[in-house]
DNA sequence: ATCATATAGGAGTATATACGCCTATATCAA
DNA sequence: TTGATATAGGCGTATATACTCCTATATGAT
């Protein structure tokens, strides 16, 4: 019924990079002109929601490479919108803490972040990104581990 | 019953930016012992399924920027992979067409690509992917323009 | 034929991504 | 206490991504 797929053209790697690619373009159009790009918003966001954290506490949430947020951060600790600080416990961690200029522009892309996120399920359908997101939790959170 | 979700933690581009993070380093394990990236990979295999284009008409095809398809080829050119000459009828295009080299270095790639899928829906289920690329490919046609 | 417009692609710039190797600190066993 | 090991993070390097502005060529109207 359902044999695994070989097909050169049926690449589920392939399919996620193109929708994101699609789908990253049209969420930046709403939160670039408020000085944010997506991973940088997705930062702020977590930032936000959880408090201060260290940098391998947070790559792990947004399933991201420890050295990649290392880089990412530096614009945002450059603009004044991140502190990085020693961590409390641990000497060799740091601590990433949202400053009051980071809070301010979080809160103003996050109403391009909804703009985005409602025209994007009028135009794709709610019930429809429920189900690709509810897949994409899935895969996120499986071992794929050779 | 489906309302449009505006909880900020279920943004759907930021799922999809966390599956294709994952997914593209697990096919990496497997593709790039074998000299190629992700990104590298489906552009030879698109040159070797539907042979020599313009950069415009891959890009669209691999829904990408054209100017990253331009930095793209790059490496690629550079070894041998891929060659680039004018274009046929128009004399601002260049022809972007498969080396021996690079078929041969494809063709490789191709049977850690295989390797790679097949593991990923044993993984995730067959079912499951299938189901999972209906949705994405659903999403990367649709216009999305503000 | 000529000029306005459209299209193909490159260059500069900036961020995003991740691997391998490195240093510093913490932890745990003897 | 000390030595082995594990963990936090940085740095060098390379590719990936896309925006803006630019040049060259093609196309279409007059």
């Amino acid at each position: 019924m359902h044999p695994v797929s070989t097909n050169p053209a049926a690449c589920n790697c392939l399919a996620l990079r193109q929708a994101t690619r699609h789908v990253t373009q049209f969420y930046d159009q709403f939160i670039s002109p408020l000085g944010l790009r997506a991973t940088q918003y997705s930062i702020l966001a977590r930032l936000h929601r959880k408090g201060a954290m260290t940098i391998n506490a947070l790559a792990a949430e947004l399933v991201m490479d420890r050295t990649t947020l290392g880089r990412n951060i530096l614009p945002l600790q450059r603009d004044g919108l991140i502190a990085v600080g020693p961590g409390q416990t641990d000497r060799r961690s740091k601590e990433l803490r949202l400053t009051r200029a980071g809070q301010e522009r979080f809160l103003a892309a996050q109403k391009g972040w909804t703009k985005a996120q409602v025209q994007f399920e009028r135009t794709y359908g709610a019930k429809r990104a429920k189900a690709l997101r509810t897949l994409l939790e899935d895969v996120t959170s499986r071992d794929l581990a050779v």
